[in-house]
DNA sequence: AAGGCTTTAAACACTG
DNA sequence: ACAGTGTTTAAAGCCT
C-alpha cells in the first residue's frame, strides 16, 4: 500500500511542517496583548485594566444575575453575606461534562469539539456563579427571617456605607426597610460578584474581552503541548509551588506579550521534581491570591463534595451536556479522567473515592483546575481565531452569488453539528479533522454546492474507504464549480488547510498546467504545484505523485512534449473536454430535461458541474479569442478560452499572465492518441452553460447571465 | 446490473 | 545501482 512512501516522504519533509499546523499557525502575525494590561511574573495587572475587567464581568454576571432572581428580589435582604461561607462549588472549574484529559485534548481540536467543550465550560462557569450567587441570596433570606430585628440597626451602618459605594442612595432615610435591605443586598452581591470575577480573572479562570483574547493569543497550544503541560503540572508534587507555576501560566496568558509561546514557555516553567513539599517560597501576595482562589471555589460542599462534580447543581443549557447526567465527566472507560490521573477505578462508587481521596481540595488540584482553566481558554481563544477567519472565508466565498452572510455566532456549534450531519454523521472521532472551516461553511444552498462543503464532503466520503486519510471523493470536479473559481476562490484555504481538493488528478494537472505561463510544465513542475498549492500534497504521503503520473499517462488529454530540458507535458484542451461530459454531449434534450426536471435531484448536481465547466468555455470563448470561423481550424482554442478564463480568475490572486493567444496554445506536439476531428458544434452550448449553479433553483434560464460573469471574473 | 470514471497500487521499462 | 520518469495493468469504489 504505502510503499514507496519511504522516500516520498522524506523528499517532502521540508514542507511538512507547513501541513496541518499551519493553519492554526499560520497568520499569527502579531502578539496581540490584552488590554494593555502588563503583568510581569508576578502578574501584576494595572488597576485600571482590573477596574474595566472588572466591571465588565462583573456587570455581566450581575445581569444574568438579576434576571435570574428577579423574583426573589423584593425581599428584604440582610448584610450578613460576609459571614456566610463564600462558596463556590468546586465543581466551577472542574465539571464541564466534558473534562479534558491529556489525550481527548489531542482529539478536542475539531471545530466542533472545540465548541462544545467552550461553550460547556462557559455555560457552567456562568451557571456556577449564578447558583453561588443564588445560594448566598437564599442564605440572606433565612437570615434576614431570623434577624429581622438586628437588620434595622445593622442597616443604618451598612447604608452609611453603602453610601459612598452608591451615591445614588441620597434618600436612603426615605426608603422603607425593605428597600433599603434589598438595595444593601443587592449592592453587596454584586460587589461580591465583582470580587469573585475580578479572582477568577486574575487566576485566569474568566476569559477576559473576547476581542484582547483574540489579539493576544494567536496560536493555540498544540496537543502535545497540552499534554506535557498537564503532565509536568500534575508532576508536580504540590501545592504553592504548583501553584505558583499555574500562575504564571495564568501570567503568561494574561500578560501582553508573547503569548504564543505561551505553552512552550509555561512547560519550561514547570520543574517536573520541585520542591517536595512546597514551603512558602511563594510570595505573600500568591500566597493570599491562592487560598482567596481556593475560598472561592469551595468550602461549602465539602460534606459531599462530590456532589458538584456530578453537575448535581447545575443544568447545562443544552441538552447535550444532559447526557453525562448519569455518569461522570471525570470518569471514562474505567479510569479516572482528572487530567494527568488515569487512575483506574473499576465502579462509579470507586472513582468517587478516588476522586474524594486524590484529587481533594488541595493545592495541586487546584493548580490543576486552573491550568485546565487555562486550556480551556486557550482553546477558546484559538477557537474564537478560528471562527473568525471562516466568517471571513464565508463572506469571501459567498460575497457574489448570494449575499455575504456571515455567521452571527462564531461558536455556533449546533448549526455546524446539523449541517455536517447531511452528508456523513459528523467527524468519526479518529479521521483526521478537515480543517475548521471545511466543517463549518456549508451554506445556504443558494448557488448549489459550496465549494468548501463538497470538498468537507469528499473527505468523509474516501476516508472510511481506505486508510489513509481522505481519498475518495468522487463527486469531486463534478460535484463543484468549475476548478478555476474554486480554485481562485479557496486558494488560501487549499494552501493551509489539510484538505484534499475536490478535484480530480486530471483537472488539477491540467490546472496546473494551464496556469504555467507557457502551458506547459515538466512532470517536477506539476508536482511542485501540487505542493505549492495544496497543504494536502505537502503533508500527505506521496501516493498522489504516482497517480499524477498515472494520470499524465493514461489520459489522452495531457501531452507529452519533448522538449530541449526534457519533456513537458501539455493539455490537450479538446480531448479534456472531450471526456467531460460523458453522456451529455449530443442531447440537448436530456440535458433540458435534466435542468427544469430534476431541480434538486442528484443527478442534476452531479452532472451540472461537469457540463459547467466545459460549456462555460463554449461560452466565454467568443468574446475573448477567436471568431467561430476559426474554430475549425483548431478546435483547440475551445478549452483555451477555459483556460483563459482560468487563468484570470487565478491570476487575480497571483500574477497575471497574458498568456492567451491561442496560437500558444497549439505548438507541436504529438499526440497520444491522435484526437480525431471533434464535434464541436454539436454541442448545445447555451443549455449546458446554464446548468452550472442551477441546481438549487428548478427554474432555471436566468442563470446564464449570472454565471457566465460569475465564473469569469474574481 | 453494467459500464465508465477515478483513484490507488504495483510492476516494468527507460534514461541520466 | 539508483532515482526519476513514463507506461501499463489491476483492483476497488463510486456514480449514472
Amino acid at each position: 500500500m504505502m510503499v514507496e512512501s519511504a522516500s516520498e516522504t522524506i523528499r517532502t519533509t521540508p514542507s511538512n511542517q507547513n501541513g496541518v499546523s499551519s493553519l492554526s499557525s499560520q497568520s499569527d502575525g502579531g502578539g496581540g496583548r490584552e488590554g494593555g494590561s502588563n503583568g510581569d511574573a508576578n502578574g501584576e495587572i494595572s488597576p485600571v485594566d482590573l477596574l474595566h475587567l472588572q466591571q465588565q464581568q462583573a456587570l455581566q454576571a450581575a445581569r444574568q444575575f438579576l434576571l435570574q432572581q428577579a423574583s426573589g428580589l423584593n425581599s428584604p435582604g440582610s448584610n450578613e453575606v460576609k459571614q456566610s461561607p463564600v462558596q463556590v462549588p468546586v465543581s466551577m472549574a472542574m465539571m464541564s461534562p466534558q473534562m479534558i484529559t491529556p489525550q481527548q485534548m489531542q482529539q478536542i481540536l475539531s471545530p466542533p469539539q472545540l465548541q462544545a467543550l467552550l461553550q460547556q465550560q462557559q455555560a457552567l462557569m456562568l451557571q456556577q456563579l449564578q447558583e453561588y450567587y443564588k445560594k448566598q441570596q437564599e442564605q440572606l433570606h433565612l437570615q434576614l427571617l431570623t434577624q429581622q430585628q438586628q437588620q434595622q440597626q445593622q442597616q443604618q451602618q451598612q447604608q452609611q456605607q453603602q453610601q459612598q459605594q452608591a451615591g445614588k442612595q441620597a434618600a436612603k432615610e426615605g426608603l422603607g426597610s425593605k428597600q433599603l435591605a434589598f438595595q444593601q443586598q443587592l449592592i453587596q452581591m454584586q460587589q461580591l460578584q465583582q470580587q469573585h470575577i475580578l479572582n477568577l480573572q486574575r487566576q485566569g479562570l474568566v476569559p477576559l474581552q473576547p476581542t484582547a483574547a483574540m489579539q493576544s493569543l494567536q496560536q493555540a497550544m498544540c496537543p502535545s503541548d497540552l499534554q506535557q503541560l498537564w503532565k509536568e503540572v500534575s508532576g508536580v508534587p504540590s501545592t504553592e509551588e504548583a501553584l505558583k507555576q499555574a500562575e504564571g501560566l495564568d501570567l503568561s496568558t494574561n500578560s501582553s506579550n508573547s503569548t504564543s509561546a505561551f505553552p512552550k514557555a509555561a512547560s519550561a516553567h514547570i520543574p517536573l521534581h520541585s520542591l517536595p513539599n512546597g514551603q512558602s517560597h511563594t510570595p505573600k501576595r500568591d500566597r493570599a491570591r491562592l487560598f482567596e482562589w481556593i475560598s472561592s471555589f469551595t468550602k461549602a460542599d465539602s460534606g459531599d463534595d462530590h456532589v458538584p462534580l456530578y453537575s448535581k447543581g447545575s443544568q447545562p443549557p443544552s441538552s447535550h451536556h444532559e447526557e453525562h447526567a448519569g455518569s461522570h465527566p471525570l470518569y471514562g472507560h474505567g479510569e479516572c479522567k482528572w487530567p494527568g490521573c488515569e487512575a483506574l477505578c473499576e465502579d462509579m462508587g470507586q472513582f468517587i473515592k478516588h476522586l474524594n481521596n486524590e484529587h481533594a481540595l488541595d493545592d495541586r488540584s487546584t493548580a490543576q483546575c486552573r491550568v485546565q482553566m487555562q486550556v480551556v481558554q486557550q482553546l477558546e481563544i484559538q477557537l474564537a481565531k478560528e471562527s473568525e477567519r471562516l466568517q471571513a472565508m464565508m463572506t469571501h466565498l459567498h460575497m457574489r452569488p448570494s449575499e455575504p452572510k456571515p455567521f452571527n455566532q462564531p461558536l455556533n456549534l449546533a448549526s455546524s453539528g446539523s449541517l455536517l450531519k447531511r452528508d456523513s454523521e459528523a467527524y468519526p472521532e479518529g479521521l483526521p479533522h478537515p480543517p475548521t472551516s471545511a466543517a463549518t461553511p456549508i451554506t445556504p444552498l443558494r448557488q448549489g454546492p459550496s465549494v468548501i462543503s463538497s470538498s468537507s464532503l469528499h473527505t468523509h466520503s474516501h476516508s472510511h474507504t481506505h486508510g489513509v486519510g481522505p481519498i475518495r471523493r468522487r463527486n469531486s470536479d463534478k460535484y463543484c464549480t468549475p476548478i478555476a473559481s474554486e480554485l481562485a476562490q479557496n486558494c488560501e484555504f487549499y494552501k493551509n488547510a489539510d484538505v484534499r481538493p475536490p478535484f480530480t488528478y486530471a483537472s488539477l494537472i491540467r490546472h496546473a498546467i494551464l496556469e504555467s505561463p507557457d502551458r506547459q510544465l515538466t512532470l517536477n513542475e506539476i508536482y511542485n504545484w501540487f505542493t505549492r498549492k495544496f497543504a494536502y500534497f505537502r503533508r500527505n504521503t506521496a501516493t498522489w505523485k504516482n497517480a499524477v503520473r498515472h494520470n499524465l499517462s493514461l489520459h489522452k488529454c495531457f501531452v507529452r512534449v519533448e522538449n530541449v530540458k526534457g519533456a513537458v507535458w501539455t493539455v490537450d484542451e479538446v480531448e479534456y473536454q472531450k471526456r467531460r461530459p460523458p453522456k451529455m454531449t449530443g442531447s440537448p434534450t436530456l440535458v433540458k430535461n435534466m435542468i427544469s426536471g430534476l431541480g434538486f435531484g442528484s443527478l442534476n448536481a452531479s452532472y451540472q458541474a461537469a457540463l459547467a465547466e466545459s460549456s462555460l468555455s463554449l461560452l466565454n470563448s467568443p468574446p475573448l479569442v477567436t471568431p467561430p470561423s476559426a474554430a475549425s481550424l483548431n478546435m483547440l482554442h475551445v478549452g483555451h478560452d477555459d483556460v483563459s478564463s482560468t487563468v484570470e480568475q487565478v491570476n487575480s490572486n497571483g500574477s497575471c499572465s497574458p498568456t492567451l493567444s491561442p496560437q500558444q496554445y497549439s505548438h507541436p506536439v504529438h499526440v497520444k492518441e491522435e484526437p480525431t476531428e471533434v464535434e464541436e458544434d454539436g454541442r448545445p452550448v447555451s443549455l449546458l452553460a446554464g446548468v452550472t449553479h442551477s441546481l438549487p433553483l428548478p427554474s432555471d434560464e436566468r442563470d446564464l447571465e449570472e454565471d457566465l460573469p460569475t465564473e469569469e471574473l474574481e
